[in-house]
DNA sequence: TTGTACGCGTTATCAT
DNA sequence: ATGATAACGCGTACAA
């Protein structure tokens, strides 16, 4: 007795038919008759065969039905931002109607392991990048030449590429507009990670900030204060913001009447740090957040924000994937942030 | 011109040696002499050859490097746990190293879509099931049959498939009598879900919870204080927490004194309703949570808490795989917790 | 160290 | 409605 599992040959030569008939039987491609479909089905029974092994169908067809998703190193700290959260439930949305799966792949795998999965060694059908810097970025052409279609969101992996992007600068300067109008001209900003490795610390003004939302926002709010000092963090979280909040407001005299800070978390951060040094929100510090996504355990503030449609570029990134592999070439997609008024933005009391 | 992709054979012929030795100069199997290899590399260049096809390699070698993960219906949720982000790094981390990458499959896929990829469709090594319901479980012979390793973690899945579970009950048993110990009599507690479609609200006497989790975390506190009411959430989330504490707060009369949270999430939401109801914790109120996660954002509080090994949840679900697919059967793993008091909790005051 | 020969399991195409 | 044929691209005994 052999341990062989049994194929759709052996399913086809019980049933007396041929194999693509039996095979047809398991896609529906094609009509069968009745008769036929059910010997095949009750010889299937009889063997143990339970459908197609995917690994031939995959090769046969030349789809694995697999869309690789390269993040960033650690999924407990992407996974904390929400938007990353949503983004993520709207790819995989987007991709079932494909027949797709999400496969998680780590930016920097192969420090964990040499053999770990990798853009050109995974079966994959297409990939979405978020984020990309310049060592993915070196990487891409191998995985073109493959004719694998990438998708990069908030980043920029070369012109060939497509993006789903936000208009961040644009976002963040109606911000900043907002405080100015409101009378702020002290203004912090309270940044997302300015490099790869998430050093925290002001920011150098002549910095050259490789990560393009961190650099986009910030620019958008020096549009409006070209000399606002800004202040970087790690990852986007209430205690980094709590952080940062807290060195602004170290020195009563010159703390700022207004903090822009690059996403919610960071806001909700600084909002706890302004309490903590016995600063009221808005009357003694004005702040304003990004991504307008509901913060656990903000209430009751309701936070001046720019309402970010992150779903939504999660399906525009699906989208842009079905599009690639019919064929298409899809143009990039730029998706607009609403601004939000909330209750902690007001005028600057009267020093 | 013809579009078709280089294969290997068209590089050996390039290279003027056989398919076969072209193939060890990729995969490195066998010694290959220094002339030879860089002749074939050569011909590789010229023709735009990157590599193996992953989808042939796989089939050739009935290895996908894939292992699948059932989550939950929403990414957004389930990512916004904590354990289950430190789970994820720890599987992904023990995986790696098998050159496997995770494919997240939804447990109700299919609700989106047809032919929305399923543990039956795609290629994949092994499956990793985060939690396991009814339905779920129905459709793992057929996985089984294929050969497929599965592990499950909180959940149960069958006598045949190993578990990498937590002693939820004695560990939350250890909290309910350390409040016993400091007087406590009037205690509530606040559960995860209670069932799939996350109904709020108290639970029944006798009602017949089928999440593993919350069942086993309530019967540790019932062995304690039989009587104590128990209120469902529907995520572990801060504002859920925060809703069940308002109704546990609701009347001043009939208040507990102490709340047992099953996770740190709700405990901290707890705290906030606390709060809101002019209760000083621990003073007034005695909190207890499970998980012993840092909580964005709890400071200055130190939850009393049960600290659980999230990323060895993961970690050891991987080596059940790895162990799996080397042939071994794994045991199931049952991983301890830690009781680690913080300053939520304290003696109930004199009535 | 290199080459030969074959099979992995399926499915698209075309003919009947 | 069904069947014959031919790939899909690779890896690996085994022989030389």
């Amino acid at each position: 007795m052999t341990n062989r599992r049994a194929t759709i040959a052996d399913v086809a030569r019980v049933a007396g038919v041929s194999p693509s008939t039996a095979s047809v039987v398991f896609s529906g491609k094609t009509p069968v008759s009745d008769p036929t479909r059910q010997r095949v089905l009750d010889a299937a029974a009889s063997l143990g065969y339970t459908g197609p092994d995917p690994r031939a169908a995959s090769l046969r067809r030349g789809r694995s039905g697999i869309v690789a998703v390269v993040v960033g190193s650690s999924l407990n700290f992407m996974f904390l931002d929400p938007v990353q959260r949503l983004l993520m439930d709207g790819l995989a949305e987007a991709v079932a109607p494909l027949g797709a799966g999400l496969l998680l792949l780590r930016r920097d795998a192969g420090i964990d392991s040499e053999n770990a999965p990798t853009l050109t060694t995974a079966s994959i059908d297409a990939a979405v990048l978020i984020g990309c810097d310049r060592s993915l970025r070196e990487t891409l052409p191998d995985v073109q030449a493959r004719g694998i279609p990438i998708v990069v969101v908030e980043g920029d992996a070369g012109d060939d590429v497509p993006r789903i992007a936000l208009d961040n600068r644009e976002a963040q300067r109606r911000a900043a507009e907002h405080l100015r109008d409101l009378g702020h001209t002290r203004v912090a900003i309270v940044t997302l990670w300015q490099d790869a490795a998430g050093t925290r610390g002001w920011i150098a003004p002549d910095a050259d900030i490789t990560i393009d939302v961190t650099r986009d926002r910030l620019r958008g709010a020096r549009d409006v204060f070209p000399d606002a000092p800004a202040f970087a963090s790690a990852h986007s979280s209430i205690d980094d913001g709590f952080a940062a909040g807290r060195v602004l407001f170290a020195d009563p005299q010159s703390r700022p009447t207004a903090v822009i800070a690059q996403s919610d978390l960071l806001a909700t951060g600084v909002i706890r740090a302004a309490e903590e040094a016995g600063l009221r929100v808005p009357q003694d510090v004005s702040v304003t957040g990004f991504d307008g996504i509901p913060v656990d355990g903000l209430a009751p503030y309701e936070l001046t924000t720019l309402f970010q449609p992150a779903t939504d570029k999660g399906r525009a990134a699906g989208a842009a994937v079905a599009a690639m592999l019919e064929g298409q070439v899809p143009a990039s997609v730029l998706l607009t942030s609403t601004f939000r008024p909330g209750n902690t933005t007001a005028p600057p009391m009267a020093p």
